[in-house]
DNA sequence: GTCACTGCAAACGGTTTGCACCTCT
DNA sequence: AGAGGTGCAAACCGTTTGCAGTGAC
């Protein structure tokens, strides 16, 4: 269960802002729109999806897309966004504020609906203890075509 | 289920030629070893370290990297091989020569446990048909630490 | 005023591709 | 002989890093 579940916005940003003052980081205009469009827009971003977001949207800041990247992996760090991989094609970022789930993601139009399951979930751990293995995280992506593209294709 | 469940090598090579002779492909020396090293090997390569290992153990053949590449890919799309993927650090490929199975991942060693659960895969399907969607594959991956990890952290 | 942060551009690492030569059929 | 395959090196693409200038504290 994360610290950061079912938080909103005002408490996230105090949060953030308490995990830079004890890392002796400080809080920028940069650091504080990545963490409000992740928020406000509750998608999964790929980091280039959300330079060109905040690009556009803060032209002002003229952001850079290696403090998209910098600010991401340090948000990871801290466990306030969680990622979801595709292969070699790159990673997703989301806001780690609501309870943990999984993703199912279609092939075809890249839509990700999310599901949780707490059979699966207790499995895994009894596999985990069966092989004496100390579970810290899991990957589980259910990969194929959404109602909309299945009914496409046929 | 996969077509090319429990096959022996010369199965695995009967099945690779005729692939290979539907799609007016032709059976080389360097598709030959990629294939053979995958069978008697057993274990989970990235395609860096089946390249180092062809390299040395077939010097005469002077295999590229690029061909190791193109190789995997063409067993990869035709089901001979699976892949696991490890985010931005890569992919490991294996041989689908054995019943679906799900991995284990240590973070610190880098080893792999196999496993296999029905009840697991089951509630993916009914997960999935909740949802309207069409499965086509999964990726299951649990992560964290070994036994021997585990002790040695303590 | 100091130290961290930023944008930029260059570097990086894994993967793919264009090409001239080679090899299987 | 001809099609496809190969090794090589360059290109590619997502990500990281060095650096000089900027901004938070």
């Amino acid at each position: 269960m994360s610290t950061f579940e079912n938080l909103e916005y005002s408490s996230l940003l105090a949060n953030f802002k308490e995990l830079l003052k004890n890392n002796s980081l400080k809080f920028t205009k940069q650091r504080e729109v990545v963490l409000k469009t992740l928020y406000e827009r509750n998608e999964h971003f790929t980091p280039e999806d959300l330079y060109i977001f905040l690009k556009s949207t803060y032209p002002e800041l003229n952001i850079g897309i290696a403090t998209v990247y910098r600010t991401l992996n340090l948000l990871e760090e801290s466990l306030m966004v969680t990622s979801i991989s595709f292969g070699v094609a790159g990673k997703k970022f989301e806001l780690a504020n609501k309870p943990h789930h999984d993703h199912m993601i279609c092939k075809t139009c890249g839509l990700i609906i999310e599901f949780q399951n707490d059979k699966i979930e207790q499995l895994q751990l009894e596999i985990a203890k069966a092989n004496h293995f100390h579970i810290t995280s899991h990957l589980m992506q259910l990969r194929g075509l959404c109602e909309k593209c299945a009914k496409e294709k046929s």
